[in-house]
DNA sequence: CGATAGACCTGTTTGC
DNA sequence: TGCAAACAGGTCTATC
């Protein structure tokens, strides 16, 4: 479910929503789920919401007490922000603020919540690894000089952060360039036009709030569109929406992946 | 170095 | 119909 734009999507309803409250505590159902950089949950009690912001895929919500946590949805995660104490299917960890429960929910149990000083919340979650985000201040120069597949590219996190299977299908089609293209070919119109590919893909993901495709929620449970104008993604068996080519679909860097063959050289 | 398989998990869809 | 395999928005580690 989570790329960029959920992540975003997510963000933006959380930061309407629980900044000044303070936290409570936490309850792991899940004990994997939630993970203590050397502190106990107690240690942040107290501590009120001053941020919430988004790197990657990974959200934080920063504490007035140096505190910080930090959610990754990985494939199944989601959060419900309610004030009710019910619990949900797949609850994992319940982070409870202020009047506010923040429910994670995770079917796969792939998702992590984290706790940490935020001297060491980088470090502790891997955010530090994370590469440029693409929708900041940033322009195609960073596709040059890497090597392999775009496919491969466009997923690697430690070179533009947010990008996921969803996005970058999306991308290469907008941009007309086949993912299986080693990206040392490109000249650097071809490279502008990818990364114009990918700036245009995520936008509209975060214009649409996300993309449901089993079913993603924002914070109050709500379904995204975006899964209404997918050109690539999930229609493997379908024709091309642009040129009525049938789709080519195939694994590439491990995941599969959709193209047009005559739309996309 | 790169590409691929396996882990981590559970639920749904597909194919014989 | 029934059951097993394949697959699912992610990412880390091991292996060849």
């Amino acid at each position: 479910m989570p790329e960029l734009p959920e992540v975003e999507t997510l963000c933006r309803d959380l930061s309407q929503t629980i900044l000044g409250r303070s936290f409570l505590g936490a309850r792991a159902f899940w004990e994997k789920s939630l993970v203590l950089d050397d502190c106990r949950v107690e240690d942040a009690v107290g501590g009120k919401v001053t941020d919430v912001m988004r790197r990657g895929k990974f959200l934080s919500i920063l504490l007035d007490n140096d505190f910080v946590l930090t959610i990754h949805l990985r494939m199944s995660g989601r959060i419900i922000a309610e004030k009710s104490e019910d619990g949900l299917d797949y609850e994992r960890v319940r982070l409870i603020f202020s009047e506010l429960n923040l429910k994670f929910c995770d079917m796969r149990k792939f998702g992590r919540v984290w706790l940490s000083k935020m001297n060491n919340y980088e470090k502790f979650t891997g955010i530090w690894k994370l590469g440029i985000e693409p929708l900041e201040k940033t322009d195609y120069k960073v596709l040059k000089g890497q090597k392999g597949i775009v496919k491969k590219v466009l997923l690697d996190q430690s070179v533009y952060a947010g990008i996921g299977n969803i996005y970058a299908d999306e991308a290469c089609f907008y941009a007309g360039i086949r993912p299986d293209t080693r990206i040392e070919t490109l000249n650097d119109r071809e490279l502008k036009r990818l990364f114009e590919g990918v700036k245009k893909a995520l936008n509209q993901g975060i214009r649409n709030r996300g993309t449901s495709i089993s079913d993603f929620h924002d914070a109050y449970g709500k379904s995204g569109k975006n899964q209404e104008v997918l050109f690539v993604y999930g229609r493997g068996k379908d024709d091309c929406l642009r040129c009525g080519a049938s789709l080519k679909k195939g694994k590439l860097a491990g995941r599969t992946t959709v193209w047009c063959e005559r739309c996309q050289k």
